[in-house]
DNA sequence: TTAGTATATTCCATTCTTTGCATACAGTCA
DNA sequence: TGACTGTATGCAAAGAATGGAATATACTAA
């Protein structure tokens, strides 16, 4: 993924190649409601934390995400949320359902959203 | 069967390789006001017909578009309308304008649709 | 400071994709 | 039939993407 584009369908190409890999739409579905934290993702789609970071880097470098560190982790979020509607137009040439369902909390995920801190009797 | 089968990022994925290529991305849009021969895409893209001919066989592996030969000439049209609205909102994911123009005859095009029957003075 | 946790980056072998070239094939016309 | 035209296919070299392993970075806590 290169600089800048000159002419159009080069652009919309680099589109589709950002989202042309099954774990980054995997990916993109998991934030549909909300920011989530890296870990969360390695916790859903049991891929190892470098393999993740890798094609975070590569929805990052197509400026369809971008991060945001609160402690100790680092919560992505979708910055172009047309591409939700982009996800939708390709199942539609599918016939495949439209919705996908809202996120899960993982107990193997030791992030705040995952794991909230529980009241410690005294 | 527990729940919708939602594991088709693969399939996703799929739909925007066969889009992730610019000069498919122009044969779609040649395409979006009807069926146009090879000779018209060799024209209009200036692209040798060989190469052409290639791109023509992913998109039509992807059952995108199909073909029907008219005399000596092969006419190709889309069978998935619906892969306008997925361009169209990629285009609206780089905010650039939904509407291609309308196919122009190409001089330097064989093909009947391009140079129509003449009415010869006698 | 040191240790620890969460995430990013770099390197690399492997595998897919791209695209030019040559050629094959299938109709058409004389 | 043979020559011709439009289109498709096979091959191969170059290039890009994949995904694994190791390592680096950046922050937090003690």
């Amino acid at each position: 993924m290169r600089g800048v584009q000159h002419n159009e369908p080069e652009q919309l190409a680099t589109i589709f190649k950002a989202l042309a890999h099954p774990v980054r739409i995997a990916i993109l579905d998991l934030l549909r409601y909300g920011e989530e934290c890296v870990c969360h993702m390695e916790a859903t789609l049991g891929k190892r934390q470098a393999y993740i970071s890798q094609q975070l880097a590569i929805l990052r470098a197509a400026q369809i995400i971008t991060d945001r560190r609160d402690g100790m982790n680092i919560f992505y979020r979708v910055v172009r949320p047309e591409i939700y509607a982009l996800l939708d137009a390709a199942r539609a040439v599918n016939s495949l359902p439209m919705s996908v369902p809202p996120p899960i909390r993982r107990e193997s995920c030791p992030c705040p959203k995952c794991t909230p801190v529980v009241a410690v009797a005294d």
